[in-house]
RNA sequence: GGGCGAAUGGCGGAACUGGUAGACGCGUUGGACUCAAAAUCCAAUAGUAGCAAUACUGUGAGAGUUCGAUUCUCUCUUUGCCCA
């Protein structure tokens, strides 16, 4: 790892592991930085309200930006506090004002603006160290122990101001959300809980489950589920949470105690990176250190191309030329942060629609003609961060821009999964790439040698890093881009992983060129036999395929659409054989080939050019003919299957059961048994109820 | 701890709005071709019983709705992802 990622930053909203490359050792440190922000958090509401719009998004991705969002709703209460400090009250919010009865704490997070007047107080350091070794992340806290500091703070229960209960410090509270402090009622949260466990302090129940009596105690765990409310003077009897919360805000509100708010998890998004690799963030600072924007005449600002990468820090710090600048007699300096890369990655579908415009990053007009993406495909992974950023990036356009009518870049979306392999690690654990692995009987051994024994770890997605790649230069050229393809597609549904397979691999290869083979075969056919015979058998089946395929493909069932495409193989192979002189086949044959095309397209133009094919439209399909004739419907006795009979489409029920009679199979049921009742599906069942 | 999914042969996975469970591929087994092997081709392949026709069991477990449940409802188990 190098020095310039060892120092490398993270934004609030990244996995940390992800950026700084936690698992490669860099040491993750927190630390306070001026830096740049959008406001996203303004289009909160915004965001969470046109993810109702997005129809064609999966729920999962949706879900998730819902939670991301994080809206809740509560109330925010004014403590009054008494003590030595001068500190008349302290803000808190909550989602459960309505437990405000079982109030025995006030905590506040180490960094909540209080902790000044603890500054000298040498017990308050050790805590604040203390705290930060149980991680700063916030899983981190939940799962670690419960620790605080305790003051010399008194607050007072907004409800029942003769109950005075004691302030602390705790690590489980975050600067981040609300105002950096809660009110704790260790009944009804399993982290108070937890707290008031270890520094003894009261528990007092206030909700009970529907089913049990009012004198109900929580004992060994917090109550969190749906009840009524007791021992809460004028709260009692009130449904929790449906009535209760509402209620207790409207009360709160009356005597001017608190009053009803909604909190957004989503925070504002940090987009400055110490780091080359990046947009300029076009901002100059003059001599008093007060930032401006750079003039528009002097847009885009470009990054310096000879820079020294190996400096320790951010690279453009060190160019003087590019850093300081005069514009209109004034000296400025540069802002030498530069933009995180999802800010490009927010708007470069904007510049797709508009390549060539020279003077603005986007056109227009074309934005117009072409937006929004009609179907956009990529990987679960993008589905917070660089899906909800793009949705921002639109809304701010649109907030700054009148005539911008776009709001959701993405019509529709399909999360894609992602290509993985087994790892391995040779004796000295390091990774190993799997084309320096050969397998012998059970053994992975390192290739070339007799027994260096590698160890196989779990099939992940392919990473660099992990050395569990397959290189795709080298499988095209052995086995061509068709093939590469078609096996990618071929083994699990897209929204999958798939598990990459040297044996999948090849038989995918097989494939194309068996099809080859048999092309031969048919173009040959074509060209030497009569024409003499039209064949319905050919024209249905092909109507059907066409009908499968089109429909998986609109699907994205991709996988199924190999399936669909060996059947056809296999058909037309028997099919040639045992079929001459067809007048319909070459008609036919080429519907196929267009279908085949969206999977295998080299082969499949190769061949249509074979054929001197020039119309390439997607051949359509005859819904009325995927009704055979004649129908095979499935036979139960008493709801078990007992045989298949091949029956006239559109047949009767009375008919159908005539026939029933007289077939071989069923009469046998049928003996000496009286019919009950008889279900019938057109064509498709029967099903007949008899007396057993 | 919370939210959202998932569970089908030896494996990856099919099955439209409840109506033939296991399509298609991989693997395995047997056979053909070959001096032999690879490749290719043919056949079999959910389990149990049977020479066979066939019968019974079977979609994570248990219940329910239904003439009929892989599909719908409830409870549970395991597992994945996201959040805390």
């Amino acid at each position: 790892m190098s020095a310039v990622d060892d120092v490398t930053p993270n934004a609030y909203e990244e996995p940390w592991d992800v950026v700084t490359g936690a698992d490669a050792g860099a040491l993750v440190e927190r630390k306070k930085l001026n830096q740049w922000f959008f406001n996203i958090s303004k289009f909160s509401q915004d965001l969470l309200d046109g993810l109702n719009e997005l129809d064609a998004w999966p729920n999962k991705v949706k879900t998730m930006q819902t939670n991301w969002i994080g809206k809740s709703f509560g109330c925010e209460i004014e403590f009054k506090v008494t003590g030595n400090l001068p500190i008349d009250s302290i803000k808190c919010f909550t989602t459960r004002p309505d437990t405000l009865f079982g109030f025995s704490f006030l905590a506040l997070s180490p960094d909540h603006e209080i902790s000044k007047y603890f500054r000298d107080n040498k017990d308050f350091q050790k805590f604040k160290e203390e705290c930060s070794k149980t991680g700063t992340t916030e899983e981190a806290i939940a799962v670690g122990e419960k620790i605080g500091f305790k003051t010399d703070l008194e607050a007072i229960n907004p409800l029942n101001p003769n109950q005075k209960v004691p302030i602390y410090f705790a690590n489980f509270v975050l600067m981040d959300y609300g105002f950096g402090a809660v009110f704790g009622c260790p009944a009804h949260d399993q982290r108070d809980f937890d707290f008031a466990k270890k520094y003894n302090l009261e528990i007092n129940t206030v909700v009970k489950p529907f089913e049990y009596e009012d004198s109900f105690v929580v004992e060994n765990e917090a109550f969190t589920g749906a009840g009524i409310l007791i021992n809460s003077n004028f709260l009692n009897g009130l449904k929790v949470p449906e009535e209760s919360v509402i209620e207790a805000i409207k009360i709160l509100e009356k005597k001017k105690l608190g009053k009803k708010k909604i909190n957004y998890r989503l925070k504002d998004w940090g987009v400055s990176r110490q780091r080359y690799w990046g947009c300029p963030i076009p901002i100059m600072y003059d001599e008093k250190n007060q930032p401006h924007p750079v003039p528009k005449s002097m847009l885009p600002v470009k990054l310096p191309e000879k820079i020294d990468l190996k400096v320790k820090g951010n690279p453009l710090n060190h160019i003087k030329d590019w850093k300081e600048i005069e514009v209109e007699g004034k000296k400025y300096v540069r802002e030498t942060d530069t933009l995180d890369t999802f800010v490009c990655s927010s708007w470069y579908y904007l510049r797709f629609c508009s390549p060539k415009e020279e003077n603005y990053g986007f056109n227009k007009t074309e934005i117009d003609y072409w937006m929004p993406v009609d179907q956009y495909i990529g990987g679960v992974e993008h589905a917070i961060l660089h899906l909800l950023y793009s949705r921002f990036f639109m809304r701010a356009i649109n907030h700054q821009n009148k005539n911008f009518k776009i709001t959701e870049p993405f019509k529709s979306l399909f999360t894609q999964g992602m290509v993985c392999h087994e790892t391995y690690k040779d004796k000295n654990n390091n990774w190993v790439s799997p084309d320096e692995v050969e397998k012998i009987g059970d053994k992975f051994i390192i290739k070339g040698s007799k027994n260096d024994e590698v160890m196989v770890g779990p099939s992940e997605s392919m990473s660099k890093s992990k050395k569990n790649v397959i290189d795709p230069e080298f499988i095209i050229q052995n086995y061509g881009a068709d093939a590469v393809r078609l096996f990618i597609l071929s083994d699990s549904p897209p929204e999958k992983d798939v598990q990459w397979s040297d044996q999948g691999m090849v038989s995918s290869f097989k494939f194309v060129q068996k099809f080859w083979l048999l092309h031969e075969e048919i173009k040959t056919k074509i060209n030497n036999e009569k024409k003499k015979h039209f064949d319905s058998k050919i024209k249905d089946f092909v109507n059907q395929t066409v009908a499968k395929i089109t429909n998986n493909l609109e699907r994205f069932n991709y996988n199924v659409i190999i399936a669909n495409m060996y059947e056809t193989y296999n058909y037309l192979t028997k099919y040639v054989k045992e079929n001459k002189d067809i007048e319909n086949l070459e008609e036919n044959y080429k519907k196929i080939l267009i279908c085949f095309s969206p999977v295998i397209p080299h082969i499949s133009s190769e061949c249509l050019m074979d054929l001197n094919c020039t119309n390439l439209e997607w051949p359509v399909f005859d819904k009325n003919i995927l009704v055979k004739e004649k129908n095979r419907f499935v036979i139960q006795i008493n709801g078990k299957k007992r045989a298949l009979i091949e029956a006239k489409n559109d047949v009767s029920e009375k008919d159908l059961l005539e026939i029933l009679k007289k077939d071989k199979i069923v009469h046998k049921y049928l003996i000496n048994k009286e019919i009950k009742k008889v279900i019938f599906v057109k064509n498709r069942l029967m099903n007949i109820l008899i007396n057993e």
